[in-house]
RNA sequence: CGGGGUGUAGCGCAGUUGGUAGCGUGCUUGGUUCGGGACCAAGAGGCCGCGGGUUCAAGUCCCGCCACUCCGACCA
């Protein structure tokens, strides 16, 4: 009877990955759809995860400089024309506003699918000395891209981000906060969501339309796929001559100042599904979890049970963690299973048999394992045993990505390899699309990155037996 | 955008050769329970995805569209 799952039931992640993944998102309540093919509605407990990761990264943006900004939602034709690299990777999937009220409109609207051309048209008229530089501007919106399939998180149409879109007097200065900002991904993603990274260049076929260079951290997910989880461009001074942006220097010259943006988005969210959650449903690290400890109080209506459990709550509170208590009528099974699908990294049981032993039974989410904690020590106790959790998650997440990751040395092996075992295969590269071309067409393997963790594994390109110089990490990505 | 699957109560599904809609669960109310998805009783809840067509009659047959889902291609 335990076991027996047949309401909310979630398909096993070794049966069916992707169905997993879709019934935890619907069953951990995070998501639901709408009447529009790719336009999802964020429910209280998805749209809270957003908002931790939003106040996390607001945080960390500001103590790197930056300021928020708000731009519009219309992007103009004329201006959206003005890059030309940058047009052709967007137009496709534009979706485009040409009626106003009744009225056909003398230029279309494209719905912002990203804004630097509109942070470029600002800058134009902001930007006058190398006094106002660096220019430093970030934007929280939603940006809409006209996608032909979409799932829960990982593609949506319309989706939140942060869009990040400085100006820099000197292309080194640009380069510098290129870095920074990829950094201050790959740190929140480790130290926040416990997601590790692989950081690293984007070959020319796989950087932003428009930029110079881009730079990535990759994470690998619980079936071994690569998901891009943020991204950071130096686009030099591309953007500026193609908006004619000037600044006079302290050498009384004209010149063009350096860009750079970079964005993380709500995909984020099925990353951290794909990391951490399991058969029972999602695992939230500590960190990131909206409530971080549920109190379910065993036999609540026998006397004293329920102000104890009021007690407990408040000494979590107190102790600045975000805790929850499920007094409801369900039935014990019921709570833990509930908790557990929405993946409450710690759940703190609490009955007659505990009071009068003055202590409370802390189940851990990551590993099942309990533990008992006396009533009086549970400001110091469960922070830690949350530290504990956040910990056990990322190391069993690190040791997912490191033993995943294998060598070959020629295209024919990538493919045995990447058949047999998946994660990320290491090659050695020449540098030639082609053989980019080749590892999709023939391994289904698209490459992820040009870790700056460079390793020598030959001299020789492993997709054409040419000079090599520079080792590549290939994988199949979400 | 190509190929498969699906759409009936909140969720999961049944509905036969066309005859006017059912089961489980959830929900509401009352009672008994309560250390891993409890039980009894009474109740409420349906544009059968949308739009056409065939028919005396369509959940059921035909055409079109939409959405979801899986696999490709494309993309954060």
């Amino acid at each position: 009877m335990a076991n027996d799952k047949k309401v909310e039931q979630i398909t096993d992640m070794e049966v069916d990955f992707a169905q997993w993944y879709t019934d935890v998102c619907k069953k951990a309540e995070l998501i639901d759809y709408s009447s529009i093919k790719g336009m999802f509605i964020y429910r209280p407990y998805g749209y809270a995860i957003w908002e931790n990761i939003q106040n996390e990264l607001d945080k960390r943006f500001k103590e790197t400089g930056h300021e928020n900004v708000y731009l519009p939602m219309l992007i103009p034709e004329s201006l959206l024309q003005k890059e030309k690299d940058h047009v052709e990777g967007f137009a496709p999937e534009c979706a485009w506003v040409t009626m106003g009220g009744s009225e056909e409109l003398e230029e279309r609207y494209c719905i912002r699918p990203t804004s630097e051309t509109l942070f470029c048209e600002h800058y134009k008229n902001i930007i006058h000395s190398h006094r106002d530089l660096p220019m430093l501007y970030n934007q929280w919106c939603s940006v809409l891209r006209w996608e032909k399939t979409s799932r829960p998180f990982l593609r949506h149409r319309e989706f939140l981000w942060q869009e990040g879109h400085t100006m820099h007097a000197t292309a080194e200065e640009a380069r510098e906060e290129t870095q920074r900002m990829l950094n201050v991904y790959a740190d929140f993603l480790e130290s926040f969501l416990a997601m590790p990274v692989v950081r690293g260049q984007k070959t020319d076929k796989e950087k932003f339309n428009g930029a110079e260079e881009t730079y990535t951290v990759e994470c690998m997910m619980h079936d071994k796929k690569a998901l891009q989880s943020g991204t950071s461009h130096y686009f030099g001074d591309g953007f500026a001559k193609a908006f004619d942006i000037t600044f006079t220097g302290s050498d009384n010259q004209l010149h063009h100042p350096h860009q750079t943006s970079w964005g993380m988005s709500t995909r984020t969210i099925g990353g951290l599904i794909m990391t951490h959650g399991d058969n029972s449903g999602l695992v939230l690290p500590p960190k990131v979890a909206p409530i971080q400890v549920i109190v379910v109080p065993v036999a609540q209506h026998k006397p004293g049970v329920l102000d104890k459990a009021a007690e407990a709550l408040d000494a979590l509170r107190n102790a600045g963690i975000r805790a929850k208590m499920d007094d409801s009528d369900n039935s014990m099974g019921w709570k833990c299973a509930q908790w557990e699908m929405k993946g409450v990294p710690v759940r703190l049981e609490l009955g007659p048999r505990d009071i009068e032993n003055g202590q409370c039974v802390c189940v851990r989410r990551d590993n099942g394992e309990k533990v008992t904690v006396a009533l009086d020590a549970l400001a110091s106790a469960v922070p830690a045993l949350l530290d504990d959790v956040q910990q056990g998650l990322f190391d069993r997440a690190k040791k997912n990505l490191d033993s995943n990751i294998f060598p070959a040395f020629s295209l024919e092996e990538a493919k045995a390899v990447q058949e047999e075992k998946g994660g990320f295969i290491k090659t050695m590269w020449c540098g030639d699309l082609q053989c980019e071309l080749d590892m999709k067409e023939k391994a289904g393997m698209t490459s992820r990155c040009i870790p700056f963790a460079q390793e020598k594994l030959g001299d020789v390109c492993a997709c054409c037996g040419k000079p090599a110089d520079k080792m590549v990490f290939w994988g199949v990505a979400y």
